[in-house]
DNA sequence: TTTTTTGCTTTGGATGTCTAAGTAAAGGGG
DNA sequence: CCCCTTTACTTAGACATCCAAAGCAAAAAA
């Protein structure tokens, strides 16, 4: 049986690359800009919203961690006025962490990880290349985060105790 | 306008999916095992080499971590008999850290994470398809890791396939 | 032999992360 | 209106990761 599991084991090997070299670097460009790559991710999720600001459970559930963790994140960027708290008029529980002026020139020290490594090589490749790429990429990602929705919708949170399959 | 399919966009968003997917994912994981990430990821690694053994210096290369983060790790994966240390015969400031019976037997309770998600809907693929995948794939990986080579003389899972290009 | 380099550990401290418990606001009966 | 539940966030306490710097021991070089 010549079960050639090479492509598999190719993909694997590809994508393990990919994560490899993208957690690394993460690492190394916060260090660079004088933050940690949560407090990055955080500043890099509010700028990419319309409006710059989000509430905590939106960044913990976007971030994949407790509201408390977020908490603690936010606690510190507010201390290094790199965003603000500001009370919802509407829902007075809710909190609206807003990216400042500062935190959005923190970001411009620390671009992107994927966009730094990835769009200058991208954008060089011949039209069709690009569309087989996305075709691609897009494919593998539905197939990762396919059973990521159904099977935990707001997985991050306190909820899933339940974890062990039998 | 409108269509512009910005096709650098999209793969980043399909990237940013897979990256986001698979670190949820891996955590869980971990945690259903009893373990956590940073040490699924030494016996994983010590699971991948012919002899089931590496030195701390490979293991923190690797891994991209300080020396001393992996002496703590294995200080606790130790205790915890899932692997265990042997000064080198050969040269004595080397210490070999293999992985346990206990160990690999961890490791089935939390299988690759990639493995689970990722590979029974890639062998369910054609195999032109297949094709397409590995070769996009390996071509994004070269992409992002080109730069990463000086830091990591051995970055995989054991092999390497065809090196990157110059 | 003496010095330097290399591999690993120890120390001390910063950070991230969680769970559990607490506070406050909103919403629904009764 | 009051009580109860739910929701959003914070606080408190406990671990775990991670690092830089210093220490130690063995190998290599001078």
């Amino acid at each position: 049986m010549s079960t050639t599991p090479d492509r598999t084991d190719d993909s694997l090997i590809a994508l393990r690359r990919i994560l490899r070299a993208t957690e690394l670097y993460e690492r190394k460009l916060a260090r660079s800009a004088g933050l940690t790559p949560p407090k990055l991710r955080v500043l890099q999720i509010l700028a990419a919203r319309p409006d710059g600001s989000a509430t905590p459970k939106a960044l913990a559930v976007q971030m994949g961690v407790a509201q408390a963790t977020v908490t603690a994140l936010v606690d510190k960027l507010e201390a290094d006025r790199l965003v603000s708290r500001l009370r919802s008029e509407t829902d007075r529980r809710q909190t609206n962490v807003a990216i400042t002026g500062a935190g959005r020139d923190a970001l411009g020290q620390a671009p992107d990880a994927l966009q730094q490594r990835f769009v200058r090589a991208f954008e060089g490749l011949a039209d069709w290349e690009q569309a087989q790429l996305v075709s691609s990429l897009e494919r593998v990602a539905a197939m990762l985060d396919a059973e990521e929705m159904d099977a935990s919708p707001v997985l991050a949170v306190g909820d899933l105790k339940t974890g062990t399959p039998s």
